[in-house]
DNA sequence: GGAATTTTGTTGATGTGTCAACAAATGCGT
DNA sequence: ACGCATTTGTTGACACATCAACAAAATTCC
């Protein structure tokens, strides 16, 4: 059954990026980053709350950032506030790739995925997630 | 929900992931191959028939593969009946390792997800997954 | 028997994720 | 004000995953 469960979550995963990246030129962890930033005020965020709403680790969010930029989807500026830290603003073609590329994304999901179950399956799943979630967080902090 | 039950998935998996680690110094990847392998007759198996086991392209299996030769786990030898082929075959370190590795990483499953559940909680699990698999592979073949 | 096609596997390039080591600014305790 | 721990982010090294291009053996089809 673990084994059945776990198959199901790649094949989902890897078929929906590669029709993200078809579609769009996006990658899923540039969908990630891209999600936040286009629904923050001003498409700016520090690398600090990006983590906090994303639970990446610094190195990742680093390496993500700086490939990003070579790209163009968006600029890295010096934080006003904190000389440390670094915000992440979406360029004008960053925010056009986003918001061509969300609605499709978003249907994909629904398409493999939540339309294929039932409401209870629904809720169950996110007990699931719920609890193992917690699970998780308590094996953590009681090490 | 979608965000909450992949974050789930990705914490879980990657809790379990540094558990193998640090107890047995394998990487996921290296627990997946070593597993068919082991259970097989004489510890060898065609990279066809991993491959046919875990839905692998051949392009990962071949580097995850020569990376393991490198580090002693197992050893390639060309296939006898079909001279395109290669055989991985486990070294008696490749099997001891393994042999040590696996009854903690199953009871990791079982600690962080499936003791989790409620009997008809896993239930639901295992039909969403057969569900969401049959989408996926219709959808594949569809196009 | 021989050419085209399919199957099987490799290699190199690039994107992604994690770890260890580092650097710089902040904040805290005294 | 000073010293030291914490917070924040970067870099380099390496494992992992995917893509495109390739090579070689087997199979199919004539």
């Amino acid at each position: 059954m673990w084994r059945t469960y776990r198959e199901m979550y790649r094949s989902l995963e890897s078929a929906l990026d590669r029709e993200l990246t078809q579609d769009s030129g996006l990658s899923g962890a540039d969908y990630a980053i891209l999600v936040p930033l286009s629904e923050s005020p001003d498409g700016a965020l520090r690398s600090r709350e990006l983590r906090g709403e994303m639970n990446w680790d610094r190195t990742r969010l680093a390496h993500q950032l700086r490939r990003m930029e070579e790209r163009g989807l968006l600029v890295r500026e010096s934080c006003a506030e904190d000389a440390r830290g670094m915000v992440a603003r979406l360029t004008p073609a960053g925010r056009e790739v986003i918001e061509k590329a969300a609605p499709g994304h978003v249907a994909a999901v629904r398409r493999f995925f939540i339309d294929q179950l039932s409401p209870e399956e629904l809720d169950t799943m996110r007990t699931v997630a719920d609890k193992v979630l917690a699970r998780l967080r308590e094996a953590e902090t009681g090490q």
